[in-house]
DNA sequence: GCGGGAGTTTGACGCAGATCAAAACGGGGG
DNA sequence: CCCCCGTTTTGATCTGCGTCAAACTCCCGC
């Protein structure tokens, strides 16, 4: 009996807020470490989630937000009439369902892209602390409003970028978060597919391909299948803004 | 001296959140009388921001949210490059600001499309005054959250549908929202150009204007310049799903 | 009331990206 | 190890909407 408490409280440390290396992205960042232990106490189980699994569906009733500590998801937003459109995707330290608060009901789908592992956060927990804790209560301002301003990028870019800015766009935007995350920002796998990546950026696959060999031969990028170098961040950056523009 | 102090309190006292008739869509929704009072004693000014001034500029720093008390409001993100675009129409009871609390400076410029009065809610106030008052941290939440909600489905309009599609699914909104404010469903006064309903909504002014022209031959509405009656909401709905869609 | 500029409408035409099609690739399961 | 199916690539063609242009309307200020 004590030896399996012992093996769940050790269990339990391996994952802790305190030992975890996203501490600085995620939501406690910048707490002490006290502040961390009341967090610590808050998640109340980790919980993983199988490549194509479901993290959570579209109009099911909000329980907790998930804070992913290692894998990568996409969140689909769903028309009534089977639309199906790819709202974000999101890695290790993002937070998830925040988009449910307003109505208690995920807007989304939520779909693990390899095997992930999320923190379950009970939101009710959640508002509860961060009345105790200003920066908590702060940190946690901040990364809903960090999402309103993504998604001002991004309907920036489906409004007024033609293809090559979309996909350009794309590309520097996944380079900056793995490099925010401590791995290359030019050599990265692509977790999605085409048709995944075409749906975010408002494109059919088709045109997706089309524009990653056309970067491909102008020496912009290298792409091996879902293998991803960028040989020129600074061509890439250009891409962005430098076409002719439909503005 | 008594005189002017009394003056002053009355118009205070008719601007105030337990006397405004936007309560119930507005911050303080749902609070009791006593806690409303502290909403009240938190909005240090109202502003007013004539047709075509600058409510606040990107990259400013954050001062304040605002709710708007009455008119008409647009926001615009802008790219380096210059392009720009509407990410937003802001009637009365909205928040505006929100997409700046992330970074502390606004990321959009807010600009009124009519004479409007606003209320000023300094930040850090309301961040104090929801640790106290858990309702209002609740509401505060469910307000940022409905907002990134709204973003996905622009991002679901602009990535996945066609012209015709976007611009009923525009009306449906406004009508909602209006009819939400106690005015007209079917009937009411477009603030904006239709340059800047094609910024918002991905498409060129005279395409807008095109398809507007063949909403009217259709019968689904009567447009006179700015004045828009919606002769048919259920042919509007029809239209927003049901055109061969691009999936 | 009248002139002018901003906003709107409508037409003709072109092009970026969708659609259709088919071949090549790659990796997971038996 | 090989087969098969989902994914990707590439080509040919089509089309919705952007672009350019011109005329028309509506205010707003003088």
């Amino acid at each position: 009996m004590a030896t399996t408490l012992r093996i769940v409280e050790v269990n339990k440390l391996k994952t802790a807020c305190s030992s975890c290396s996203l501490q600085e992205l995620c939501l406690p960042a910048g707490l002490s470490s006290n502040e961390l232990k009341s967090v610590d106490e808050m998640i109340d189980r980790r919980r993983t989630v199988k490549r194509g699994d479901y993290l959570f569906r579209s109009g099911v009733s909000l329980h907790s937000l998930y804070a992913i500590r290692s894998g990568f998801m996409k969140s689909c937003v769903l028309h009534e009439d089977g639309r199906e459109q790819v709202a974000g995707f999101h890695m290790m330290g993002d937070l998830m369902g925040l988009d449910a608060i307003g109505t208690n009901h995920h807007l989304c789908d939520a779909v693990a892209l390899e095997d992930s592992e999320v923190c379950e956060i009970p939101l009710k927990d959640l508002e509860e602390l961060s009345r105790n804790i200003p920066s908590l209560q702060q940190h946690f301002h901040r990364i809903m409003s960090r999402e309103i301003a993504r998604d001002y990028g991004v309907m920036l870019l489906l409004g007024s970028m033609r293809a090559e800015e979309r996909l350009a766009a794309f590309l520097l935007n996944l380079s900056q978060r793995f490099a925010a995350r401590g791995y290359s920002a030019t050599e990265f796998h692509l977790r999605m597919t085409r048709e995944e990546i075409g749906s975010y950026l408002g494109l059919k696959l088709e045109t997706v391909s089309r524009t990653l060999s056309h970067f491909q031969a102008q020496g912009v990028i290298a792409v091996q299948n879902k293998h991803l170098r960028i040989l020129s961040l600074d061509n890439l950056r250009e891409l962005v803004s430098h076409h002719s523009c439909r503005s």
